[in-house]
DNA sequence: ATTGAGTGAACGATCGTTCATTCAATATAT
DNA sequence: ATATATTGAATGAACGATCGTTCACTCAAT
């Protein structure tokens, strides 16, 4: 794997700048992995550091402050609702969609690892505005293109569409929240339940 | 106010276990103030004594540790829960008892320093199964008596009504939770929106 | 020669908790 | 009723641990 052309200088990502985007990826990880089994607050600098394998002082050649790490965590978890985001914008018949959607978000969030991040993220956001900003804007974004699923077919809906969208989210992610500590087989259970009742909500037929 | 009557050695609560009783209560709020602004772990043990106008070391003679605090902050959250019991347990047309159930949680709820509260201890019993115990036995209670007042009429509802109080309960909970940071015109919205949508989950006009 | 990842000691602050002590309220003995 | 002993609320200093952060320094990559 070795290149070495004439115009490489345009191209500066040597072995250096390669290994410390890597490490950075592994502090985080190694972050995410701290807060939740313990929680932003009781999740030590030196508790992250030990776990991604570096020293104490490296940590902070790549983060300034734990607050940054905090931060940093709160905007990747919330960027991982890119797919549900991509589902609601595919072709197909609404009640497939609502469903595909539905099915996905809750299999991701009702992931215990995932239900307690996003517990931590909320209970966070309340306090701290640098938290609570990419959260709501990444909420606001996916509330929208709900919206747009819900007013697109001939479903007769003359309400306000945007406040439903609210409600069927707020009702998916807590739902799968919940479902999070439940048992595998009742797990499933509560999912159907959580289908049909948005069907009944939108004015579909089960 | 002098009583003085041969028996009164059944009721030794004299002053000294009265103003006892009173400093407690007293510090229960100062933690509990606190721990909305702060949240439970950025709280410190000096926050509280402070709050509660009195010295750190006192404040260990009428709580052994913080987490016992804590606990005691999480159960009596969960025991303002009795409101909303007795409303299911009045007597009257299903739907007005949903609509003044649904309407006296969410008001409640949705008061920003129950939401942060609510918030803070949901993320906590995810992890303290100290504060994961009384939380969800309150909640299984709750959802026990909300499925007794769907049984109880004859709305033709032959699917399993404790999956669905569990969803309509958490569905109330966390709608309240969201509206909690919205403007007050918008929660009204947002609160209708939450009546008509529990009427046509459990098939009643709105 | 310069840069920046990597290290662990060190710093000052703060944490939860314990401690010795004071003092008013209560219980007991006279 | 008076004197005495005991209790427990109240205080703030003190302790050891841990916290987030900084620092001087090494060394390989540039």
């Amino acid at each position: 794997m070795q290149e070495q052309s004439d115009d490489d200088k345009e191209k500066p990502l040597a072995k250096r700048a390669l290994t410390t985007q890597k490490r950075r990826k592994e502090i985080v990880e190694a972050a995410a992995a701290c807060f939740i089994t313990q929680g932003f607050h009781q999740t030590s600098i030196r508790d992250i550091a030990k776990r991604a394998g570096i020293s104490l002082g490296n940590l902070y050649n790549h983060f300034s402050s734990k607050t940054d790490l905090i931060a940093e965590i709160a905007v990747l978890e919330s960027d991982d609702q890119t797919v549900v985001n991509d589902i609601l914008s595919e072709d197909g018949k609404v009640q497939d969609i609502l469903a595909r959607f539905i099915a996905v978000h809750f299999d991701e969030l009702s992931k215990p690892e995932n239900a307690v991040l996003a517990a931590e993220i909320t209970s966070e956001a309340m306090r701290n505005p640098q938290i609570a900003e990419p959260f709501l804007e990444n909420r606001a974004q996916l509330v929208a293109r709900l919206a747009s699923v819900l007013i697109s077919p001939d479903l007769n809906y003359p309400e306000d569409t945007t406040e439903m969208a609210e409600l069927i989210l707020t009702l998916v992610q807590s739902t799968a929240a919940r479902a999070a500590f439940q048992p595998g087989r009742k797990q499933k259970a509560t999912l159907g339940a959580l289908q049909s009742s948005v069907c009944r909500l939108v004015g579909l037929s089960d």
